[in-house]
DNA sequence: TTGTATGCGTTATCAA
DNA sequence: TTGATAACGCATACAA
């Protein structure tokens, strides 16, 4: 059994609650017994169970983060930047899996919410509704790294939908006119509109063209997806992921294409893989690893209630014209 | 405030120790009970406080994983493994990022000790001897993905050196006489132990040369060292890391150098990166996922007690001859 | 089969 | 400045 406050207390000739003032920095301890306390704890090498200061306190020092997937680059680059803020501060994380499953979804949150988490931040959007209902009823705060469907949620993100206009006047300015918008098919909220902005800079600048959409989510689908696009007119395509980028980038390789030239490739991810691809990938440059610092700083004032607005942060972000842009 | 045990109790006409019983499955509840407080329960939506239960029963269904970063490819594929298991005995995940850097290694575990988690998983290698000692004394299972200096340990891992071995005869094999060795430099044990093997290789098949060793962890750093590389009489490099096998690789690109004619180059992990790669890289097949799955489900045996001995769990792996190997 | 009472290791209230 | 003592929400030993 493990050492309590009880022992350090007997050790000391002091109560457990001046033991517990020491603990959590209350002033109202003499000098010299806090000196006393002090030396026991560290004599002793207790360290206070944190379960049990979450049950009597109610705060845990613990966040939840739902994350769709751990393992792919464009998240844990996230999850990096919240992880650095949220030790900064001293918070645990607890993460939780969703592989983009609504119904996991929804149970991450009912584990995280019975963990007592002081707070939660949602990483790639929400789903379903059932799952916004249920959030809107827990009254701890929630920060969106994303887009939300709902206006009454907290959110760090960049404005996508201006980042791909820009990039779609570009490519027509260099002359493109037939786009590919290659979506993951998860996120339909944001990607929709994506979707619909795109087509909107086409008709805004007299380009009369139809944008094709598919959905794709890995390097492999990105090469298959090419090899359905060799010879027909795209000379434009426009990817969520850069692993799909990646994929129809060296899709072309095998098939005498030559990007830029032919065929402007751009991704609107930027994780690592995207500077080590040959040719360079141009993407859209989120900053990642920021939009979960913020993420996670923004949870911490909501926490300690130094921020009570529902916010929305917007990110700079800057087009990285690489290799597969002209 | 949240619904308890009592208001579940109270509004089915039983005592809370009867609502406890039928949450945890205790068979000594007529059957008619049951149904009423079941009954009750999902009226009043009511979800045990998992804090209050596991200070109550000493079990928080609660594991740490102390991993080095969780941005890298290599780590978040065994944690990918690690989650899908966890989620299946549903065990709850708190992560501690270490940078690799010793003192936070051992401030992640007095932490996750300190929150009563029921095991933890350490990923990459415990790096100090204070870890060690501390480690030694906490009385809950520890299962190591990867190596461990002390026998003392429960380890999941391939046999990195007979890979390396067998990596290094096969380029012997093909004529390879200039031998470059990349590490991180972050896991001397056993990457200083590769080392010494591919040197023992070469002795023991007639090559009279010495290996060079260099540390390198990032794409960047892996095309500045072609850099230094340029005009040496390199044959072949192994590196442990893939990212730094790509900084290679693409260096070689801008000095009309013929990989693999002129250089070989193979990596000992095998992130997605490597087959998104152009040339596709070869690797040593670690099966990252199945690390994290098998550790994690050994963990669960561990605390369980169905397992109680230390044990080494050797996963088998290939050698993925691909673009940058003869 | 069910209920009562106690303890888990803290924090926090109230008195002293 | 300190110490008793009551929560916190649950599991569980013991009684009934």
């Amino acid at each position: 059994m493990a050492i309590t406050i009880y022992d350090v207390a007997r050790e000391a000739n002091v109560s457990m609650a001046t033991v517990s003032r020491v603990l959590n920095g209350n002033p109202n301890v003499k000098p010299d017994t806090r000196r006393r306390v002090k030396e026991v704890i560290k004599r002793l090498n207790y360290k206070p169970n944190a379960v049990a200061r979450g049950l009597a306190s109610k705060k845990t020092k613990t966040i939840g983060v739902i994350i769709p997937d751990v393992s792919d680059l464009y998240y844990s680059a996230i999850l990096k930047g919240l992880e650095d803020i949220s030790e900064m501060y001293q918070y645990q994380i607890i993460i939780s899996n969703t592989d983009n499953d609504g119904n996991k979804e929804l149970k991450a949150f009912e584990t995280l919410s019975s963990n007592q988490v002081d707070g939660i931040i949602l990483l790639g959007g929400s789903l379903d509704e059932a799952t916004h209902e249920v959030i809107e009823q827990y009254d701890n705060p929630i920060v969106m790294c994303g887009y939300s469907k709902r206006e009454t949620m907290s959110t760090v993100n960049i404005n996508y939908p201006d980042a791909i206009g820009e990039v779609v006047r570009g490519m027509i300015d260099r002359g493109r006119k037939q786009f590919v918008y290659v979506k993951s098919g998860y996120h339909s909220f944001l990607e929709d509109a994506l979707g619909e902005r795109i087509q909107k800079e086409l008709e805004e600048n007299g380009v009369n063209t139809k944008v094709d959409t598919y959905n794709a989510v890995t390097y492999e689908e990105g090469i298959e997806l090419y090899e359905r696009l060799v010879g027909s007119d795209v000379d434009a395509v426009i990817s969520i992921s850069d692993e799909v980028a990646g994929g129809i980038l060296h899709g072309t390789l095998d098939h005498n294409v030559e990007v830029p030239k032919d065929l402007e490739v751009l991704s609107c991810s930027n994780t690592r893989i995207a500077y080590m691809m040959r040719p360079q990938l141009s993407t859209i440059a989120v900053p990642l690893y920021d939009i979960g610092a913020v993420g996670m700083r923004l949870l911490t004032k909501l926490m300690n209630k130094e921020e009570t607005e529902i916010t929305h942060v917007e990110l700079p972000y800057k087009i990285n014209y690489s290799e597969t842009t002209l």
